[in-house]
RNA sequence: GGCCCAGUAGUUCAGUUGGUUAGAACGCCAGCCUGUCACGCUGGAGGUCGACGGUUCGAGCCCGUUCUGGGUCGCCA
């Protein structure tokens, strides 16, 4: 006996034939005499009939034969694509029986303890929304692919056991055998490789690469490894790699949502001021709210609490909440650190709230003015370091926009963040460090405030890819790494390889590095990084169901030298 | 590593002020049922209340320690 159909195959049209179903047991409906099975596979599912045979286990494999009938028209299931008919079973035969207690309902699988989810992970893929994720990232990466090599680009692997690079994140090691005491690294990206294919005359390169990184995950960060989008261009700019993304991101997202997506091209915001006004890198642009400096403005009104400090202010439309809106505000602003919420409100021409008595009239018109403060608006203070008074306005904008329902969800919004400095004062050594990538080229003579060719592009608040245009030039380089406190000797010893082959005549290039879950996660909607990967780590970075990582035997050790006999 | 939350039946959860034999739904088992489609009806089994210690006449509940998981900060060039 053999498979003839798939389970999500059968049609009015196939009545009267004769069809051979494999698939699994979803439900079993026993009615006495006669017992309903609902055979599901990867393409659908079918109802079977049986006539006195007894039914095998639930999510038992089983292939069956019989006729295919129609269904009256008073039983007709319209759920099923398949519906309108049924097979009669004159054969069954289990091909995988199933143990009868299942660790969970596969129907609702995904309310399960993630814990148990993982150890039954080939039953949790069996629900219908996890398969389904999974088969869309099959056709994303698919996609991307066939978008990529349309526009030129070349998909070259790089190695995965490389040698371990000095800065970023934590490498996975692992030992040499052939060389005892020494170790590879799993690449955290492939960067220098695609650095290195630029020199070799490679000219548009892609890769959807594999990347370790051993860091604690989030829920939009996955523990250990994930998958980039990983491109890199010869001869190219900024906006060389910008056309690029926008093109793929732009067709991607149109091909497999029906939200509308912000057309190309993306807004350009640079970093400084997308920290003003959206108090993040990672601006949500379906929130309409902006932050306002206020801080010129309270520089000559008398009230200690704001005066000669950073001051920010957001306009909210308020008409209408109750008083639990704003005592609500104010408990999330303590929650996340603040000291206090400030806050105006404009009724009936005039502002009701503790600030307005250090106001003057004057004052209240040119905010009113300036901020465009509309009756029944809200104008929300934050008062704090800059840095803080960023953050802590960033995080009240966002949380304006959920609780007024102002963020619009039904569309995606994306943009490229600009113009990031190269470098930064690390707090506990007060020395320069680089902010992002010391492969980016500096824009200009490389100096303290330099900023880079460095650029992020972020959709409805998530960042999704990062990249630069390369500093390709050994000279500047040099400098590049001398502000950061690294000589030639220091720079030759970490990045070699790159400094060696730019001295033979290195193309400008230029790239980026898209994550792949985070793309999926955005087209499925879906919050959990780990529901869109088939075989995710857990939290603590472990394989419930393989039981990774493992002990290993003493030979193993003794071979890789890490234990000595 | 810090902080917050959670851990009770196979699964998801409820469990009042500390008080009799710890409940529900789904699943599982048995019986009935020839048209259901998350079938239905009747009955049944199933619990080291994460672990250890403490307070108490008495602890799922209170206290301490610890383990596990989730979130978050650090971290993620």
């Amino acid at each position: 006996m053999k498979r003839t159909h798939t389970c999500g195959e059968l049609r009015e049209k196939h009545i009267g034939q004769i069809a051979s179903l494999c698939g699994w047991v979803a439900a079993i409906r026993d009615h006495g005499g006669v017992t309903f099975l609902d055979l599901r596979d990867h393409y659908g599912v079918t109802q079977i009939v049986l006539h006195g045979e007894a039914a095998p286990n639930r999510e038992s494999s089983i292939i069956v034969s019989g006729a295919v009938k129609a269904r009256d028209a008073d039983t007709v299931n319209p759920k099923l694509a398949t519906g309108t008919v049924e097979l009669h079973a004159e054969s069954l035969t289990v091909l995988g029986a199933a143990k009868n207690a299942l660790p969970f309902e596969i129907d609702d699988s995904r309310s399960v303890k993630e814990d148990t989810r993982l150890k039954y992970r080939f039953l949790d893929l069996r629900n219908e929304e996890m398969h389904n994720l999974i088969v869309l990232r099959s056709k994303i990466i698919g996609f991307i692919r066939s978008q990529m090599e349309q526009l030129g680009f070349l998909e070259i692997n790089t190695p995965i056991l490389t040698g371990s690079s000095p800065e970023g994140a934590r490498d996975y090691l692992v030992p040499s055998r052939r060389h005892p005491g020494k170790f590879y690294a799993l690449p955290q990206a492939p960067q220098q490789f695609k650095q290195l294919l630029m020199v070799s005359g490679f000219d548009k390169y892609f890769q959807i690469a594999p990347c370790f990184r051993d860091e604690d995950p989030r829920q939009d960060r996955l523990p250990g490894d994930f998958y980039q989008l990983d491109l890199e261009m010869a001869f190219a700019e900024q906006e060389d790699v910008f056309a690029v993304a926008e093109t793929v991101f732009t067709n991607l997202f149109e091909k497999f949502t029906d939200k509308p997506v912000s057309p190309a091209p993306f807004r350009r915001i640079p970093f400084a001021e997308t920290m003003l006004k959206y108090g993040t890198d990672k601006p949500d642009l379906r929130n309409p709210l902006v932050i306002n400096d206020l801080t010129a403005f309270f520089s000559d009104v008398e009230f200690a609490a704001f005066k000669g400090k950073p001051v920010r202010g957001i306009v909210a439309p308020t008409a209408g909440q109750s008083r639990s809106f704003f005592e609500n505000m104010l408990k999330f602003a303590l929650e996340i650190g603040m000291k206090g919420l400030g806050y105006l409100t404009r009724s009936d021409g005039t502002f009701k709230g503790p600030i307005e008595k250090f106001l003057s009239v004057e004052k209240q018109a040119e905010l009113v003015e300036t901020l465009n403060i509309k009756e029944g608006d809200t104008l929300f203070f934050v008062c704090d370091t800059v840095t803080a008074a960023n953050k802590f306005a960033g995080q009240i904008r966002t949380q304006l926009g959920e609780k007024l329902e102002l963020t619009d969800k039904e569309r995606y919004e994306f943009c490229f963040i600009v113009d990031f400095p190269m470098y930064e004062v690390n707090e506990d050594t007060g020395e320069l460090d680089f902010t992002h990538n010391p492969f980016s080229m500096p824009q200009g003579e490389p100096s303290a405030d330099a900023l880079a060719y460095q650029y992020d592009i972020v959709c409805n608040g998530a960042e999704i890819t990062s990249g630069a245009v390369r500093n390709h030039d050994p000279d500047i380089m040099k400098k590049a790494f001398a502000l950061a406190g690294y000589d030639e000797d220091a720079l030759i010893a970490r990045f070699g390889a790159l400094y060696t082959a730019f001295q033979y005549g290195a193309p400008p290039h230029a790239g980026m590095g898209a994550g792949i879950e985070r793309l999926i996660l955005l087209i499925a909607d879906e919050r959990n990084i780990r529901d869109v990967v088939p075989f995710p780590l857990n939290g603590n970075a472990q394989d419930p169901l393989l039981g990774a990582p493992t002990t290993v035997s003493e030979i193993q050790l003794r071979e890789v030298h890490i234990k000595n006999r």
